[in-house]
DNA sequence: GAGCACTGC
C-alpha cells in the first residue's frame, strides 16, 4: 500500500496554552513567592504543567519553611503508585529515611509513622482518616494534587475542607493542584483563592489533524502508523484505543501489515506490545523493555497509558479519539459501557505523551472542527456512580443533610436519592436518616460498598462470615477466569472443576478456597494451568486479610457454615435484594426493584439454567440487559431477608411461575 | 449465547 496514509493537516494555532497565561514560572524561582502566598492565603490553586515539579518540591518548601508548625502536611494522589513513587523520591531527596519525617500511607502499605510530616497518600486514605477524625487535627496542609481529576474520594474532600476550615478558622491550609485549566472553578469554589501557575518541563508537541473525518478510526489508526513508521524519523509510537478486542485485531493487522512494506522504505521492523490493565504482569512488563536497535515499538493501550502508565520512548501518538466508559444510570441501577468520544483535557493529555523526552508528533484521527467541538473535560465521576458510599462516609463525617453538602458539582438528585433509599433498605440508616447502630457505624468502617458490607456482616450472623470473607473479596477484585477468544474451550473445561450449581459467588468461593490451600510458591503456576488471573487471586486474598482484621476489630466471631452453604446464600440476598429477580416464561428474568427484564450473561455458570429466582452484582448495559455475577436463591426468603422492601412486593414475588 | 475502560478504601 507504500504511502497511501492518512491525509494529515498541521493545526493552525488555536489552542490556548498555559505559556500564554500570566505570572508563569518555573517552581525553582517561585520558591519564596509561594511561600509567602501559603502564608498569606487560606486556600491556593496552583496549575503546574506536567513536570512542573509542584507534587515534589512544593511540599517539601512549605515544611523547610516551618509551615507546618509541629503538624504535618498531607498530600493526595488518585494512584497509589503515584503516591508511594512520590514519596520515595521526596525522601531521597531530602536525605531521610521512607517512614521518617517523608512517608506514605496506601491501602495495604503503610509507610508512614509519629515522625512523617509530609505524608503522601491515596485520597481515599485521607478520606478514611477523615472518618475517624473529621476535622483532619494533625495536619496544617492539606494538598490535593491532580484535582482535575475529580475522583469520588477527592470530590469528598472538597467540601470537606471547605467545612474544615470554617471550623479550624485558618488553622488548615489548603492547596489544589490542577494540571488543566479548572483553575477558575476550584478558585471560584473557595472563595476567590489565589491561583498561581507554575512552568513544567514539556518539549513541544505538533499537533496533526484529519483533513476528512475518517470511516473507521481502527482502520485510520492502522493506516497512520504505517505512514509515521515509513515517513518519520526514529521514535516509538503510542496507539490509544478502547479496549482489549481492538487492542488484538490490530497487533495481528500490524505486523500483517508490515511485511508488505520493503525494509529500504521503512525503519526496521516494527515490534507490537499491548499495554491494558488485564494484561499479565509479564506482558505488561513488555512496553517498558528497550525498543531494541533498529527496531521502532508500537504500542497499543488503552486509557491505562493516559495517567497510570508512562511508557518511555515514545515520539508520536496516534488518537483515534475515542474511550470506553462506563456510565451509570440511577433510575435504573444499571451500568452501561460505551465506546464514546474522549473530551479536549483527554485529547491534551493523549497528545502529551509524545513530548515527554524529546519534541513529538500527535497524529488526532479527527478533524480539528471534530476537536473544537468535544466537551472541555468529560463528566466527574459524581456524575456517573452509585453514590451509596459516598452518602455513608457523608453520613460519618457529620453531614445530616447529604443535600446540602457544599459539592462543587452537585450530584444528580436522583442518584442521591437512590442512594439514600439503598441505605435505608439496607439497615445503614435509621427512620431520621442517621447512621443506625451498629450497623451504620460497622459499615461506613469497612472498605467496601455498603450492599458487600451488609453481605460481610450478615455472613457473620448468620455464622458463615469465612465463606461471606471469601465471596465479598472475589467480588471485590477483577475478573478471575482469563477470557481470550482464542483460549475460549480451554477456559471453559478449566472453569468446571469449580463451577457450582448454585452460581458464580459459589463458584467464586471455590476458586478462591481452591487457591488458599495452595502453597504460596506455587500459586503462579497454579494460576497459570488453570488459565486464571494470578494478580485478581493475590489481590483477592489481601482484601480479604484486610476485611478479617475489621470483623475482628469488630469484634466479630469467624465461623464457617461448612458445606451447609444456605446461610451464605441468605447473607448475600441481605446485601442484594435490589437486584432480586425472578424467572418469566420467557426465561428472561424481571428485576423485582426496578421492573427491568433482564438476561443471565452467558459467562455465569448459570447461563442456559432456569432458577426461579436470582440475585446478582451487576446489571450492565450492553445489545441487552445482562446481568453477572448471579446467585440462586428461594423465592420464599426475600419477605423474610428484607421484609421492609418486599412488603408491597409480594404479589409479585408469588407470580414468579 | 457474549465479549469489561480505569481507579480506590
Amino acid at each position: 500500500m507504500g504511502k497511501a496514509g492518512e491525509q494529515h493537516t498541521a493545526a493552525h494555532g488555536t489552542e490556548r496554552h498555559l505559556q500564554e497565561l500570566q505570572e508563569q514560572l518555573p517552581i525553582a524561582n517561585a520558591r519564596k513567592q509561594l511561600i509567602s502566598l501559603v502564608k498569606a492565603h487560606q486556600t491556593l490553586v496552583l496549575v503546574g504543567e506536567t513536570g512542573s515539579g509542584k507534587s515534589t518540591q512544593l511540599p517539601q518548601y512549605l515544611y523547610k519553611a516551618g509551615l507546618a508548625e509541629g503538624k504535618s502536611i498531607a498530600v493526595t494522589q488518585p494512584r497509589r503508585v503515584a503516591a508511594t513513587a512520590i514519596a520515595r523520591r521526596v525522601a531521597q531527596e531530602m536525605g531521610v529515611q521512607l517512614g521518617a519525617e517523608v512517608g506514605y500511607a496506601v491501602r495495604f502499605d503503610d509507610r508512614s509513622s509519629t515522625a512523617t510530616r509530609i505524608k503522601y497518600m491515596t485520597d481515599g486514605m485521607l478520606v478514611r482518616e477523615a472518618l475517624i477524625d473529621p476535622r483532619l487535627s494533625r495536619y496544617k496542609v492539606v494538598v490535593l494534587d491532580e484535582a482535575h481529576e475529580r475522583t469520588l474520594p477527592t470530590e469528598i474532600l472538597f467540601g470537606l475542607m471547605k467545612q474544615i476550615q470554617e471550623q479550624r478558622k485558618g488553622g488548615l491550609k489548603l492547596i489544589v493542584m490542577s494540571a488543566t485549566l479548572d483553575a477558575a472553578k476550584f478558585a471560584h469554589f473557595f472563595d476567590g483563592a489565589k491561583v498561581i501557575y507554575l512552568q513544567g518541563r514539556q518539549y513541544p508537541v505538533e499537533m496533526l489533524y484529519v483533513s476528512e473525518p475518517v470511516d473507521s478510526y481502527l482502520d485510520a489508526a492502522l493506516r497512520t502508523v504505517v505512514q509515521i513508521h515509513v515517513d518519520e524519523p526514529s521514535g516509538d509510537i503510542l496507539v490509544f484505543l478502547t479496549g482489549q478486542d481492538e487492542i488484538e485485531t490490530l497487533q495481528r493487522l500490524i505486523p500483517e501489515r508490515s511485511l508488505q512494506l520493503d525494509d529500504a522504505e521503512s525503519h526496521g521492523k516494527m515490534l507490537v506490545v499491548p499495554i491494558y490493565a488485564a494484561l499479565q504482569p509479564e506482558q505488561q512488563a513488555n512496553v517498558f523493555k528497550p525498543t531494541p536497535p533498529g527496531m521502532r515499538k508500537v504500542i497499543l493501550a488503552t486509557n491505562i497509558a493516559e495517567t497510570s502508565i508512562t511508557v518511555p520512548g515514545v515520539r508520536y501518538v496516534v488518537d483515534p479519539g475515542f474511550v470506553k466508559a462506563r456510565s451509570y444510570n440511577a433510575r435504573l441501577g444499571s451500568d452501561s459501557l460505551q465506546v464514546v468520544p474522549i473530551s479536549k483535557a483527554q485529547a491534551r493529555q493523549r497528545s502529551g505523551r509524545a513530548g515527554r523526552e524529546a519534541p513529538g508528533k500527535a497524529f488526532r484521527l479527527y478533524t480539528e472542527a471534530a476537536y473544537l467541538g468535544l466537551q472541555a473535560a468529560s463528566a466527574p465521576e459524581i456524575q456517573r456512580v452509585s453514590l451509596a458510599s459516598l452518602a455513608l462516609q457523608l453520613k460519618q463525617l457529620g453531614v445530616a443533610d447529604v443535600r446540602a453538602f457544599p459539592f462543587m458539582d452537585p450530584p444528580p438528585p436522583t442518584a442521591l436519592a437512590r442512594a439514600l433509599e439503598l441505605l435505608l433498605a439496607l439497615g445503614a440508616l435509621d427512620q431520621r436518616g442517621a447512621l443506625s447502630q451498629p450497623l451504620g457505624a460497622q459499615l461506613v468502617r469497612l472498605p467496601l460498598e455498603p450492599v458487600f458490607g451488609k453481605v460481610l456482616l450478615s455472613g457473620a450472623a448468620m455464622s458463615c462470615s469465612e465463606e461471606a470473607l471469601s465471596v465479598v473479596s472475589m467480588a471485590s477484585t477483577d475478573p478471575v477466569f482469563l477470557s481470550s477468544r482464542n483460549k475460549q474451550e480451554v477456559s471453559t473445561e478449566m472453569r468446571k472443576q469449580f463451577m457450582s450449581p448454585l452460581g458464580d459467588h459459589i463458584t467464586l468461593l471455590n476458586v478462591l478456597t481452591s487457591y488458599m490451600k495452595v502453597t504460596k510458591s506455587e500459586r503462579g503456576r497454579w494460576c497459570e494451568e488453570r488459565l486464571l488471573n494470578a494478580r485478581s487471586l493475590r489481590k483477592a486474598l489481601e482484601i480479604r486479610g484486610q476485611l478479617r482484621e475489621h470483623l475482628l476489630s469488630l469484634k466479630v466471631a469467624l465461623k464457617s457454615c461448612g458445606d451447609d452453604l444456605e446461610p451464605l446464600r441468605r447473607a448475600i440476598l441481605s446485601g442484594l435484594f435490589m437486584h432480586a429477580a425472578i424467572l418469566l416464561p420467557d426465561n428472561t428474568y424481571k428485576v423485582i426493584a426496578s421492573g427491568q427484564i433482564v438476561s443471565i450473561h452467558p459467562s455465569s455458570v448459570l447461563s442456559g439454567h432456569k432458577p426461579r429466582c436470582i440475585v446478582f452484582d451487576e446489571l450492565l448495559r450492553t445489545t441487552r440487559n445482562y446481568v453477572r455475577n448471579v446467585t440462586v436463591v428461594e423465592p420464599a426468603w426475600l419477605p423474610e431477608i428484607a421484609p421492609i422492601f418486599f412488603q408491597n412486593k409480594g404479589s409479585m414475588v408469588g407470580r414468579g411461575h
